[in-house]
DNA sequence: CACGTTTGTTAGAACATCTAACGCAAGTAT
DNA sequence: ATACTTGCGTTAGATGTTCTAACAAACGTG
């Protein structure tokens, strides 16, 4: 890798950089590249070197985040010692990631941006995590058919609580998300079994 | 009430119901006051005697959107037989509101738009809905403490199977939302206790 | 050293929200 | 019925956005 890509890896990050701040700050609606432009000296179409389009630049946004959130989970899954204990910090790995930073949770599982079609990419990232739900409960002793609705409800009941609490949905009520949050993952996790119906 | 307001009124409907059709079509981030004003015909600035800003028009909606989950929601109480009927009926009818209009759902309980502040009103909105669960639970024979609980559980796994349906975070997944759904509801409505840890 | 690719610049098109000032039509009051 | 007042719609413009086009300068490469 010669020099001049070099330089230009290190501005796509600066740039990305910016746009994360913003993205925190306002949420993904509000990114502005002509404010990122702002905020590092430069004109505004000068980004256009290194990002198509500002879509583009939010893909490379979800990407990173659906990265970041496979590698978090995988590390926290491979953290535990029990099937139980990996699938329980699987899931406070996942809350904790959600909490630190609500605007790149919501870039991801939030409201989709309106022109903005997923990349094939980030379903396999997606699906990383998938596995990993899917080997923790089949290490639990699920069956294999089984295994899928179980990381399913894993997945559904985790959102619930946190799309809700990271959206503000639950500031006034007087209870704590984290009891709820923890009660919910132990109400899937085995050696509770789901209710079946 | 005289002619004046009487026209004002009609034409602040006319507006929301074109701004319906754009947050049905692209969603409540691309809803374009200038658009509006071009498909009734009249020019931009116009708009601004019927909505003091685009937020104030979202926050109509808003308000709307809430309104009509709230009524749907009482209306599918009260057609059930039993508690548990009710509390079923309403799960379904809260599925079928969101998927009639999936942006409506998520201009609710998505991303919370930018600059956008919830108004009072709203939460009193939702907490028509809260009073209804909690309503639905202590008549099944909950204890008042328990209620609480119960009617929380109920919104976060029904929200949590909902918001990742009607984002599109199960295309490609081979499996039936409906049946999802329903397995869900029914581990959380009575006489099926959700498990207690 | 000279060449060519890449980068950053400015200018401008097309779109957005929103304010200001003006004219006109409609309802209201005398 | 006539005069008054209120409110609506218009155009013009300020300010912001994304993004394209054409040009200048700098840098790595031969």
């Amino acid at each position: 890798m010669g020099p001049r890509e070099r330089y230009r890896e290190q501005v796509r990050d600066e740039i990305k950089a910016h746009a994360w701040e913003q993205v925190a700050t306002a949420g993904a609606t509000a990114l502005s590249l002509n404010a990122i432009a702002k905020q590092m000296g430069i004109s505004g179409p000068a980004l256009y070197r290194y990002f198509a389009s500002r879509d583009d630049l939010i893909t490379d946004l979800v990407l990173d985040a659906y990265r970041d959130l496979a590698e978090t989970c995988e590390a926290a899954y491979a953290a535990g010692d029990t099937p139980a204990g990996r699938l329980t910090a699987t899931a406070a790995a996942i809350r904790g990631w959600a909490l630190a930073a609500p605007h790149r949770y919501l870039l991801i599982y939030g409201t989709p941006v309106p022109g903005y079609a997923a990349p094939p990419e980030s379903t396999a990232l997606a699906s990383r995590i998938m596995r990993l739900l899917l080997d923790g409960f089949t290490a639990a002793g699920a069956a294999a058919t089984e295994a899928d609705e179980h990381a399913l409800r894993f997945w559904t009941r985790v959102h619930g609580v946190l799309s809700l609490e990271v959206a503000g949905h639950f500031t006034g009520m007087a209870f704590d998300p984290a009891r709820l949050f923890a009660a919910e993952v132990s109400s899937v996790v085995p050696p509770v079994s789901p209710p079946v119906r």
